[in-house]
DNA sequence: AGAAAATAAGGTAACGTTATCATATAACGA
DNA sequence: TCGTTATATGATAACGTTACCTTATTTTCT
């Protein structure tokens, strides 16, 4: 028989009221008690492995569910999986729970399980938006879900929105290979037009130019997916026809890296020997792969702590300005890059 | 102002009483309704915004929370996020909310999380253990929680148990091997002595049995974790001794696979020239690596998909007996295992 | 035409908690 | 000793919803 242990069986049998039970569960400073009373509670709750409902809680009382909601584009991704991970590492702390969810890039997808989530009534939600608009959000926020964006922008609204200092990771990668010596740096930009990717390769362009060298177009390839399959095929392509016009390759993510790396490796050339691979996003895969692959890191785990930190402290005040926050990339050195000697 | 739009406001606005928008929210077959009424209603929750409360609707009605929780022991191995990635797949369709918990390998942790999802009064646990013992399960059931366990068993107890068949996979991969023309097949193990490992280890000790091979001890690595890390040393250990004992390694999973691989072609050896390597799990790097790995695929979305229907069926009879169901691997060939012509 | 059945909606209590108010006893200061 | 405050607990209503019961209107059948 499914047997649910109410507070009123952890009342009953310690011989008090539930409001006696439920001052021990909730202690608020101003509150009396006898000692006996208290133990003879306590044990109680042992003895029938009580355990207060949450949504009686949150119901009733003055704190949320003890859930928030994270949304991504794509689970499959190592670098939201990594922002999950740090993000699930602060719920454990504070005891919450995380309702996973992927919207796989598809925008109704995304509605459904902010929908979901809402009606869940989950203390907020991290968001990482693939189309998100500004109606909506501003619905969510009037009717009090605590959000907060993450990588992406809505554009005309007030949510708190957490970035990387892409940009100045394009300028990092980029300045990384010019000081090895290569002057015609590859980048594999893709066809997404989403601010990272943007401020990734306004940092590619603006370090060429501050260190006076040329930027030609026919080097900046901006087509399909930042995935393994796409960077794979493109580098195959290029190779293919001739692959003179280059000696290093800045890729905007580390999965198209590895693609770009693998078609090198079946054309019989060598990372970093005939070409140097810088890659972003720091995803656990590339300390493993052959060679380990150099990269820029994002400060992933501040920024799931700082998102987690704002629904926590979302005021009214949240609603009154623009509020983006950047913190910094960081290159991380390993063994797909070397000095360009020859060309 | 946050402003919580309820029940009593839709009702309000459509003119009717609180009972009349509760029986659209929650259809059932024998009830009626004036189209009128119904349009009205339908009108208002729209124009209103109305989302229902899930936490109200669960505490007083027949439906649960509409929310599972996901135990597994470790979120960044690959495998048990492809497991976490077919189940959201599935919660997705149902719209239910997947509460994603990482044990980190540790029973403390393990349970403090088992212990929020009971407070959180999820209608599943699915649970790949680190070590739960007897009473705390029995505890949890008696308590009417639905629980289903993956890929580990809790001795002594009757809760259903879902399975790769492992003990088949190992006898894949190892035939495989064998029809390749190795006959000195190392094993790379690792010490951990959970079920589904000494699974994949009988099948390989079986299937040498079978087809006449010795099994020596000495090809047998027991010791360390399941990790790259530990497979790339173990495997540089033996190569800076000698190597020659073997000509293909059978790895219990594609994360030791990679770190094997590697410390091969850190000794200037070739896979699959030198040695052929195999592992288990197909995670999604293993058709990304260099080579792409050969492997045994689980049945990942056929478990995901059990478990999540068990949890809904879940009735009484759950008790009454034992119930471990196991599922087919299957070898995935691609180019890390080449025929022994040699020795 | 009258009774029975079908249709359509409202009223109320309850789910498991806690905030708030009320009450009872004990301790204290004059 | 009495009034006042501190201590300790109980009673009740409410959170947002739905199950269940009740009531009012129609429709249908004889």
């Amino acid at each position: 028989m499914r047997e649910i242990v109410t507070i009123k069986d952890v009342a009953k049998r310690a011989g008090v009221s539930t409001s006696t039970v439920s001052r021990i569960l909730t202690p608020r400073n101003n509150t009396y008690m006898r000692d006996a009373t208290r133990e003879r509670v306590t044990r109680a709750i042992k003895e029938l492995d009580y355990r207060p409902d949450v949504r009686a809680q949150s119901l009733r009382g003055m704190i949320g569910t003890k859930t928030i909601g994270l949304v991504m584009p794509d689970t499959l991704n190592p670098y939201y999986q990594e922002l999950a991970y740090a993000l699930e590492e602060i719920c454990y702390k504070e005891r919450y729970g995380m309702l996973v969810c992927s919207s796989k890039n598809s925008i109704s997808r995304e509605l459904v399980y902010i929908d979901l989530l809402e009606r869940q009534k989950v203390d907020g939600i991290i968001l990482t938006t693939v189309g998100l608009h500004k109606a909506r959000l501003d619905g969510l926020i009037k009717r009090g879900i605590p959000i907060v964006l993450i990588d992406r922008d809505v554009p005309g609204t007030v949510v708190p929105t957490l970035f990387s200092n892409n940009y100045m990771g394009g300028c990092q990668a980029t300045q990384y290979l010019i000081d090895l010596g290569h002057k015609k740096i590859l980048c594999v930009a893709g066809s997404m037009n989403v601010l990272s990717n943007i401020d990734r390769l306004k940092g590619y362009t603006d370090t060429l130019g501050k260190n006076g060298l040329e930027i030609d177009k026919k080097l900046i390839i901006r087509k399909g997916k930042l995935t393994y399959k796409n960077g794979y095929k493109i580098m195959k392509d290029l190779l293919s026809k001739s692959g003179d016009e280059f000696t290093a390759i800045f890729c905007l993510n580390d999965l198209v890296a590895l693609g770009v790396m693998r078609a090198i490796h079946e054309k019989g050339k060598n990372v970093p020997s005939d070409y140097s691979v810088i890659g972003f996003d720091n995803i656990s895969f590339s300390s493993i792969c052959n060679p380990p692959l150099t990269t820029i890191a994002q400060p992933t785990r501040i920024i799931a702590l700082n998102a987690f930190k704002t629904i926590r402290k979302w005021k009214e005040q949240a609603l009154l300005k623009k509020k983006h926050r950047f913190w910094d990339t960081k290159l991380i050195v390993r063994e797909s890059c070397r000095e360009n000697r020859f060309r």
